[in-house]
Parts: C-alpha cells; structure tokens; sequence
DNA sequence: ACCTGAACACCGTTCAAGT
DNA sequence: ACCTGAACACCGTTCAAGT
C-alpha cells in the first residue's frame, strides 16, 4: 500500500502495534476497549485515534486480510467447481468465519454496511456477484437476484448461537438459501 | 398479571413512569441512557435497575404489547388466508415493524435470542411454528423446518438500510425465503 | 418493602504540551 | 509531523441511607 509506505517510520511502527495488541485484545474479548488496546499496545490514545478513527476501521484493520482471503476464493472456487457447488463452498467458508469467536462477526457486519469506509463492502459484494453471475450464465439460477440483498440476507451467519449445533444450524440455512436463489428450478 | 399487582402502590407506579419515560425515549433515540430515562421518569437510577435488571429487560417491558400483538396476529391470518398468503401477509407485518425506526429493532432482536427473559422468544417460535405446520398440512412445504431456524434467518428484516428502497427490498428477501422454504414445489 | 442519589470504575474522545 | 496522557463528559451499576 502507498499509503502505508508514506507514512513516518515511527508512525508506521505505532500502527503495526496497535493492529497486534487489538487483535490479541479481540480474540480476548470482542468488547475489548479502545484505551486498554492503547495502553497495551504502549501508545497514547490519541495515537490510536488518528491512526483509526472509529471503532469500525480499527476492527477492519485487524481482519483486512482474512477479508481478502475471502473474497480471493470466490474467482478460485468457480476455477474448479461448478457454480452451485463453488457457491455452497464459499458459503461454507463464510459460515466458518462467522463461527469463530475472534469477533469477526463485527468485521463482516461492517464490512456489510455500505458504509464510508467501505473498502471490504465493496469486494464482498463484488464475490458474491461471480458466483450468482457464474451461475446465471448457466441457467443454473433465474437472472437477477441482487448481490446485495443476498449479503444482507447472509448475516444471519454470524448470528447463529455458538455451541455444537451450529454448524447444522447454518448447513440447513444456507440449504434454504440456496433453494430459494434456484427458485423452483 | 398477578405479578403486577402484588407490587406496593408507589411500585407499581413508578414502573408505568419508567416505561412511559423510556417508550419516548427510545423514539427519540433508541440508545438513550439507562440514567437519562430513570432522570426523565422522576426516578432513581436503582429503582429503574430493580424493575429492569438490563436493558434489554428494559427494550422488552416497553415493547411488550407491540409484540404480542405480531405472535396473535399469526391464527388469526391463518383462519382467513391460505397458509402461504398467510406466511407471507405475517412476514409483510414483520418487516414493517422491522422498519420502523422505535428501536423495537434491538427489541426483535432481544425477542430472537433465546435468553434468560425470553418469554417472548417462545410465542414468536411458537406463531411462526404455527404458520410452518399449516402448510406442511396441505402439502405447499416439505416437513421439517425448524421455526427457530426460520426466525434466525429473518433477522436480515430489521437491519435493512432504511431509505426508499426498504420495502423492495424486503420484498425481494420475503419472496427468496418464501420460495426457500417451498422447496422446489 | 421500596426508593433515592451520591459514588465508583470505566468508557470514548479531545487537545494542550511535548519531541 | 507525530505522539503523549491528563482531562472531560458520560456511561452502567451499586449500595448506604432514608421513608
């Protein structure tokens, strides 16, 4: 990133502190606040606050890759896989990253809100565009249905209650899901 | 209720004051502090504790009728549509509460978890249960879908982006769950 | 039996003073 | 140009003291 390259070099070590201590700090606890994650990165909270202004951008910070991983599958899934079957896939790994405990689910929830800094919204988007396109183009689908809405519908996947029947609770959803996108097909 | 009235006078007073400060509170601003409510209401901040221990006691005590009225409104669609347009006309209700901007989002959301106080959690599984059932009766769904996963799933309703859009695309959603949960039929 | 409201620990956010 | 950290206004929650 050009950005990050511009930056002054203690400016830059600052940031990279900050990013480690929140991510140590949300695994902990998702609610972690923003002055303990300054105190344990060893920065005034000041710095925190120029660096990430809102809440949002510093847990959007922490989990920027794991986002792009995400939305890097989509084009390799429909590589080798059917467009349904790359869908369910790639479902299934969103369902994962909604199940684990780092409070992701506040990262995907901002990274669903079309937002100001939304620099994941969009890509996120874009993903689930390939893979109902893919689709589409094989009939597989009715044409139409909008990227958007299907993000938003998602959401339910970082909501399901933890414990040893989620992973059935989100198989049988995103069952339900993908019968409707096929709409009686 | 029994419980209501078994509370001293000066209680039960001071609990219809609370709910009546925080019922316009929340419309003016669905994150309102606990202590502003308990000043607005001419109460002390641990007289509002007692009768609400959190706040989504809070949320609820004051949304209480609201929802009621949506898990009755369920048998009596059922009586004058068919199961389907019932579904869908009880979706419809839903959603509209789902836009309206009280705050009785978080109360919806307060009312999917099934938490300690949910003694609304139960009658809201237990109407779209009933919804469920009647079409697996006749046929127009495959038996077997959990209420609760249904109710899980429609929690994109209230958090769609407010705007001209929000009817459309409440819409759009409604008719992808509807044809999910047909089936293929 | 119920209520009050000061007090506590903590939060997000700002900003003068430093380097 | 960037950082520090005390300070501010406010939060949820508790609990001794009252009636």
């Amino acid at each position: 990133m050009t950005e990050e390259e511009r930056l002054r070099a203690d400016a830059q070590l600052n940031r990279e502190r900050i990013l480690s201590a929140a991510r140590e700090a949300f695994a902990a606890n998702p609610d972690a606040s923003l002055n303990s994650i300054a105190k344990a990165a060893g920065v005034g909270a000041g710095t925190l606050y120029r660096h990430f202004p809102t809440r949002e951008a510093l847990v959007l910070g922490v989990y920027r890759h794991e986002i792009q991983q995400l939305v890097d599958l989509a084009p390799a899934l429909l590589e080798q896989h059917a467009p349904l079957v790359a869908m369910r896939l790639w479902l299934d790994r969103l369902a994962h990253y909604g199940r684990m405990k780092y409070g992701i689910n506040d990262v995907l929830h901002a990274a669903m809100t079309p937002s100001v800094l939304g620099q994941t919204y969009g890509p996120m988007v874009e993903a689930i565009d390939q893979l109902l396109k893919a689709a589409e183009a094989l009939g597989l689908i009715p044409p139409g249905t909008d990227a958007e809405d299907l993000l938003l519908l998602l959401g339910f996947l970082w909501r399901i209650p933890p414990g040893p029947r989620a992973t059935a609770q989100a198989d049988r959803l995103i069952d339900l899901v993908i019968t409707g996108l096929k709409g009686g097909r």
